[in-house]
DNA sequence: CTATATGCAAATGCTTTGCATATCC
DNA sequence: GGATATGCAAAGCATTTGCATATAG
């Protein structure tokens, strides 16, 4: 798979290792449909080794998200959560505020903004690290 | 001040008291310029009176949530932030992923969006709260 | 008076860190 | 072989909770 060609030549460039773990969270980001906790994702390696510590995967996750190979962000709950990049079509999100719903857009959608911050202030929007804080449509009818 | 009488009303109507730390609090919303980690808020409390515990704030602020006084939300790095409602600031802001820069620009630029996000789905961006990450004029005039 | 609110301290839940040991290159 | 990663346990940090006391109405 790409990914795990992509993972191996950035930690080679960087002097960092291959390890079991690594592979391991790697390869469990590709069965989970969205984005996923820590705990989640620990959860699902221990059943492939069950040694592997919940602090291992913290330290995994944070070193693919500066590989970028990862996106990490914090639900409004308060939660981290992280997904894989490459594995959906390029979409940012829409995080709830109130009851913390995070939904995936087309970048489709963001692709006139991006032009706009461009052109007035060479701004180069970055979409797929985007996460728009809101309303969502469940939480604004209950209110309404 | 009329978010006073608000209060005194909104807590009459329950049954609840009117206690020198909700005044206090609600008084040091109106000092902060945009929102506020619990923290803050207490922070700004204290000068005012040093007694007042954190804990207090918490349910202070959660009240004043509920009450409709107050928005609380988690900003994406995971801070839990408070406003009072009637306070809106008239921008957001454009996040450098590479020199941390922060700056503010017009939400007018970002209405297109803002309607586009409605209308496909019924989300409603609250645009104050928006951090766009990217990379801004100078890192990018910098690498190329 | 008496129900509600507060301060204090301890508990919680997620995440990070220090360190000795194990492991990859 | 020597630096990098790991597991473990303990520390952090923001937030919440239990409880006796203080207080608003």
């Amino acid at each position: 798979m790409c990914c795990e060609a992509t993972m191996i030549q950035a930690l080679r460039e960087r002097g960092m290792r291959l390890t079991p773990q690594r592979e391991m969270v790697l390869h469990v980001l590709h069965e989970i449909p969205n984005d996923a906790t820590a705990e989640e994702i620990h959860a699902r390696v221990s059943r492939l080794s069950p040694a592997v510590d919940l602090s291992t995967v913290y330290r995994t996750l944070d070193l693919f998200t500066e590989l970028n190979l990862v996106s990490s962000f914090k639900q409004a709950d308060g939660d981290q959560r992280f997904e894989l990049l490459t594995i959906h079509a390029p979409h940012f999100h829409l995080l709830c505020q109130q009851c913390g719903e995070l939904s995936s857009v087309s970048i489709s959608e963001l692709q006139p903004l991006a032009s706009q911050l461009f052109q007035t202030h060479r701004f180069e929007l970055k979409m797929e690290h985007l996460i728009i804080p809101g309303i969502c449509a469940k939480c604004s009818s209950r209110t309404a």
